[in-house]
Formats: C-alpha cells, structure tokens, sequence
DNA sequence: ATAATTGCAAACAATTTGCATTCAG
DNA sequence: CTGAATGCAAATTGTTTGCAATTAT
C-alpha cells in the first residue's frame, strides 16, 4: 500500500473519529497501518505486528479498536473457516476458497459470485456480502489425492 | 424424522463403528437421536438434548463423539457464523444465508449455488462443499430498514 | 484380561468485562 | 475538570487433554 494511501486512511479515521467526539490514538493509528500492511489478519496477529512498533499495546485494546474499526465500517472482518476471523481494512476484491483438506486458501475473483449474488437478490431478497465468510470445498490437489 | 429412519442411522452407525472395533455405546446413540430431533445444534444444544435423557453424559463426550461421527462420515459441522459451529446429521438440502445485521437464518434452496460449483471446479478445480458454510449478507427486512 | 469408552478436573485459546489509571480538550 | 481511552487482571466461552475408573467382549 502506498503512503498516500495510508495517510488516506489516516484522515479518514480521524475525521470519522472526530465527529462522533471520539479521539485519534497512537493505538487506533497503530492498528490501522498494522492491517494495511498486513492485508488480513487474526487479531493476535495484528497485536504482534503492533507489538513490534510499541510493545506496551495490550492485545484488547486490539480487539476493542478492531470492534471500533469496524462499526466505523472501516475495516470487516472474514471467517475464513475454523479459529480466529481475519480483519481486512477493504472489501477484498476476491473470494476465499478454504480446502478443508488441506486447508490452503485459493483467492478466486468476486466476479465469479455475481451470478449467485444476483440470484439470492431476486429470489430471497438477500444482498449477499461476497466478502464476509469463506467458500469451503476441496482444492484440486486434494481432490486428485483423495482416496 | 420417521422411526425407521432413525434405526436405518442407527444401524448405519453400529456396523460401521463394529467394522473399526468400536462400541455402540448408550452415550454415542443418545447424540445421533439428539442430532436427528434437532436437525442441526451446536454442540452445546447437543449437550443439553442428550441430558434430558441421561443427565450423567459430560460434554467432553459430546465433542468426542460429535468429532468420532464427523470422522466416520455420519454427520458434519457448519459455521453459521460467529460461535460454535453446528452439527447435523445429513447434507443438508438448503444453503444457509446469514443475515448479520438481524442474526436471522433463511435457507435457500442448494440448487441456487450450482452455477458457482460449476465455475468454481471449471476455472479453480475446486469442489465446493455448498453446506459446510453459510453465506452472509443482509436480509429484504434489514436492507429496507437500512439507514 | 484387555482394549475401548467415559467422566471429571484441569488446561487451553480466543474473547470480553470491570475497574482503576491516564490522557486530551 | 470531565469524558474518552488504555492497561491489567479476572471472568467467560468453547474446546481439548490427561488420567483414573468403568464397561463390554
């Protein structure tokens, strides 16, 4: 990510903080670039990543701001299968496939959700949200290794 | 679920558990029924089922039995969302559709997702496995409600 | 006998809560 | 000063493990 980008982020963070009379931390900051230069990440990875920067940072105030963060919309979180949910600063523009076999994370593009996506809309009523959890199957190798 | 179809589950289990030197236990029946009067629960409803009937059984059997069945093929988990997982006994014949704003589960028909299987094995040589993970997103109630 | 199975208590991991302290406007 | 935010310890939740006691063959 580029350092415009980040001070984009930054600003919007403040701003978003501000109106709402909240306030711009060294923390929230710290979080906020740990997950733009992770792309996703677990909670408890995100407390590492901040942890090198300013190793007093205890891990629920990473969980308290991730929670922030996120009602702030400005990050969301993926459940990419069993375990800790990865929190993500932008909607990925792919789709996560987890193998339950060997439990490797092909990344597909979204595109290829649209046609669902259009067909729970007009159906159900349903606005899926192509980010949000993890498609689950098996990967190619698995299914050739497959007994 | 009709009687005869619980004894054809709980024939299924005896021989295969016979087949690998395992026990048909009391324990590991009263699950399989709890799972086929509850059609998918978490393991902690599994629990308070089986207890009704035999007070005695600890959870940590529960688990134990929940993870042998999943293993022997007889039943699977899927994650709804946050929290435990839910068990049921057979694939299920719907796609489940998560609202997270409301929390409401609605079933969509699997059929829905049989143009994205086909996609996904054509371009990724992935099997989706369409009951092992719900999809989220929001429903018609909460989208008009939506600020 | 002996191998499988269970119950119980304790360990664990992930997350949340209560509260006293610190900090900025 | 006052409310917002943090750190720390303790509580909670969901799940797993070690082990001794029980049970079926």
């Amino acid at each position: 990510m580029r350092l415009r980008d980040i001070d984009a982020e930054r600003d919007q963070l403040r701003k978003t903080l501000h109106r709402r009379g909240m306030r711009m931390t060294p923390q929230r900051q710290l979080v906020l670039d740990a997950l733009l230069e992770l792309e996703h990440a677990t909670p408890e990875q995100v407390c590492q990543q901040v942890q090198t920067r300013t190793p007093t940072v205890n891990i629920t105030t990473i969980y308290r701001t991730l929670e922030l963060l996120e009602s702030l919309g400005i990050v969301r979180h993926t459940h990419l299968g069993h375990g800790a949910p990865s929190y993500s600063v932008h909607e990925h523009g792919h789709v996560h496939l987890v193998c339950h076999r060997c439990g490797n994370v092909i990344e597909a593009p979204r595109e290829v959700m649209e046609e669902l996506r259009g067909t729970l809309r007009a159906r159900h009523g349903f606005a899926l949200d192509v980010s949000h959890l993890a498609l689950s199957g098996t990967c190619r190798t698995c299914t050739g290794e497959s007994s």
